[in-house]
DNA sequence: CCTCAGGGCTCTC
DNA sequence: GAGAGCCCTGAG
């Protein structure tokens, strides 16, 4: 199937940003990406997307929807690029990188593995996590699994996380998976709060810090205004703002970028990355 | 063979 | 609000 997309867009960037651990690059430079429910392979020509997937139900309305095409950047950028100087660098050598929209429990736990941790290890744990207890799909001759519901992970031990290389996080997995079994709404839930709540509830979460649950609302609930603060946006506010402590930079962020501080943070982050 | 930090968080003081 | 400890992995 082809998908026409903004002439910005941009696929390379927009997967291998950081922000999804489960894409594959193939040797025709196309990636294969698992999604919550199926597997797409997908390229790009110029304005248009070619993708095949193992399960074409809904396919142009769930790529479209993940790749968040129906956004409109050129819309956000100018906003950025308006509200701070500084920041047009940034916004010009991200253009085409669109924010993805995940599965909110996959997001959940891949970040609870995220904290202090490297992306390879993340991203070897999290598909390990899926070869244990997701669905195998067969596609194109490769074998992949699935992320779990979270149904699937209803009586997985602490020890069993453990074995997926997890650390000290298992007990964090275990926990999260626990409180969103015993109450099943609680993940939807989420859309209907402000940011402010959201990031409250998520936090009572042992494992769910302010970084990790700004991540988990800017990645599954298209929440754009959360602002997560690591080590790297320190040094790049350090470095390019001359900004040090982090209440300091959170001030900045939500008088400067408003209620698009989430993308600003990714542009930011992402350029100083590159480097 | 080490040693160390990596896109944090919890617990304690 | 500052600091130690956490657990695994790859880089040096």
């Amino acid at each position: 199937m082809k998908i026409k997309v903004n002439s910005n867009f941009s696929l390379i960037e927009t997967v291998t940003c950081g922000q999804i651990f489960r894409f594959f690059l193939q040797e025709d430079g196309s990636y294969d990406i698992i999604l919550k429910d199926r597997i797409i392979n997908v390229s790009q020509k110029g304005n248009y997307l070619t993708v095949f997937s193992n399960n074409n139900k809904d396919l142009l309305t769930n790529v479209t929807n993940y790749f968040d095409l129906n956004n409109d950047y050129d819309y956000i950028d100018n906003f950025l690029i308006k509200s701070d100087k500084k920041i047009e660098d940034a916004v010009i050598k991200s253009r085409g990188m669109n924010l993805i929209n995940q599965d909110p429990f996959e997001v959940c736990i891949s970040y609870i593995v995220s904290a202090n941790n490297s992306v390879l290890s993340i991203s070897k744990s999290i598909n390990e996590i899926a070869r244990r207890w997701g669905e195998k799909v067969l596609f194109d001759d490769k074998t992949y699994y699935l992320f779990p519901e979270y149904c699937a992970l209803k009586d997985v031990s602490i020890q069993e996380y453990k074995e997926c290389k997890v650390g000290f996080r298992d007990k964090y997995i275990y926990n999260f998976v626990k409180r969103v079994n015993d109450n099943q709404s609680y993940l939807q839930s989420i859309y209907s709060l402000s940011t402010d709540e959201a990031l409250l509830s998520l936090m009572q979460s042992p494992g769910i810090g302010p970084k990790v649950a700004s991540c988990i609302l800017l990645f599954a609930y298209q929440k754009y205004d959360v602002f997560p603060v690591d080590t790297w946006v320190k040094k790049i506010f350090k470095n390019i703002y001359g900004i040090e402590n982090e209440s300091n930079i959170r001030a900045f962020a939500k008088k400067t970028y408003g209620k698009y501080s989430g993308v600003a943070i990714q542009y930011l982050f992402h350029t100083s990355r590159n480097k």
